[in-house]
DNA sequence: GAACGATACCTCGACTCCGAGGTATCCTGT
DNA sequence: ACAGGATACCTCGGAGTCGAGGTATCGTTC
């Protein structure tokens, strides 16, 4: 199982130094509202990703009170990122908390084709087919219903993916122009 | 930490007896493409729910060759889904995958009250403010980025966002008519 | 009879994550 | 001086999950 919020420290870091709550914020931020992340994640991690030498602390005063660690990302840690975001692990195509977590710090690949290998990877996994319940062999769709919530099930799928889609393959156009 | 497919278990052997094999067909057509469960999840689950009294299972001749193991829900199985349809975790509110896992099954609580409770959890959560990002106390929008990824996060989010309350909204009238 | 493949179920060590409880520092109020 | 609150960081036992490896049964083929 690939650590979830691995790639956030690594993009917000890339993005700039910042000290420990301030990250922490940020990653409730673009992701905790679907699903927080506890701080007995959090703080293991950055002393896991620090013991790799993905990241460098050093302790600074305060804003209020408390001492500070500002966080800064080592060589290592930008190279750790980049093959992150260019050859993520499944669930983060897949699952889209993770997904919009890639989605958040893509730009740091240089590459527009690197980027555009990343997005087809999402339009596969959104165009493939699928169903979520089948009878033998055939797919059901919204129609096989009379369950108004599993008729939902479908149209909230079949409208986020056709909105989705269309993103995508805007996106490549522009990527590959 | 909630089980995440306890529910689907739940929800499955409510609709219909059915053999572990079947059953761990139908939790991967449901939610697997997104998040694949292995075996080592489910079966020491079933086991669980088994000794817990929510299930019970007979052997069976299998079809082809293996025999195989025949589950049905029991009245406190039954009182368990029910429990968790009326008052899921969180988790199952803002989780797209366990969202869906939860639409699934909604229908087995009778009460059109209980279910218009539900939704609404659901509403809430989706019309709360929320950003990805922030600027001091500041939500940022899509037009404050120049990266594409990141206004394609808002697009999508939004989008979606928009179709579902739709979604919900119309239900809501149907299941208060 | 033995080997193989398909069906069907199981275990185990490792990993990820949670939530509760905690420590440390500083400032403010009594 | 002490208590409380806010900021900031940490640990630990427990729970959930993974993936790899395994067992069991039956039918088919050689």
């Amino acid at each position: 199982m690939v650590i979830m919020i691995e790639l956030a420290v690594l993009g917000f870091l890339r993005d700039a130094q910042l000290h420990g709550y301030d990250l922490r914020k940020r990653i409730a931020a673009l992701t905790g509202h679907v699903r927080p992340i506890a701080d007995g994640t959090l703080y293991p991690l950055l002393k896991k990703m620090e013991a790799a030498g993905l990241l460098s602390r050093s302790l600074q005063p305060g804003q209020v009170a408390a001492p500070r660690q500002m966080l800064s990302l080592t060589d290592s840690g930008r190279t750790e990122l980049e093959r992150q975001l260019r050859d993520p692990d499944e669930l983060f195509i897949t699952d889209e908390n993770r997904w919009f977590t890639l989605l958040a710090f893509l730009r740091h690949l240089d590459d527009p084709a690197a980027q555009a290998a990343v997005l087809l990877r999402r339009l596969e996994f959104l165009t493939q087919p699928a169903s979520f319940f089948w009878d033998g062999d055939r797919p059901l769709r919204a129609v096989d219903f009379d369950d108004p919530f599993r008729r939902g099930l479908f149209t909230i799928a079949t409208a986020t993916s056709r909105t989705e889609i269309k993103w995508l393959r805007s996106t490549l156009e522009q990527l590959e122009a």
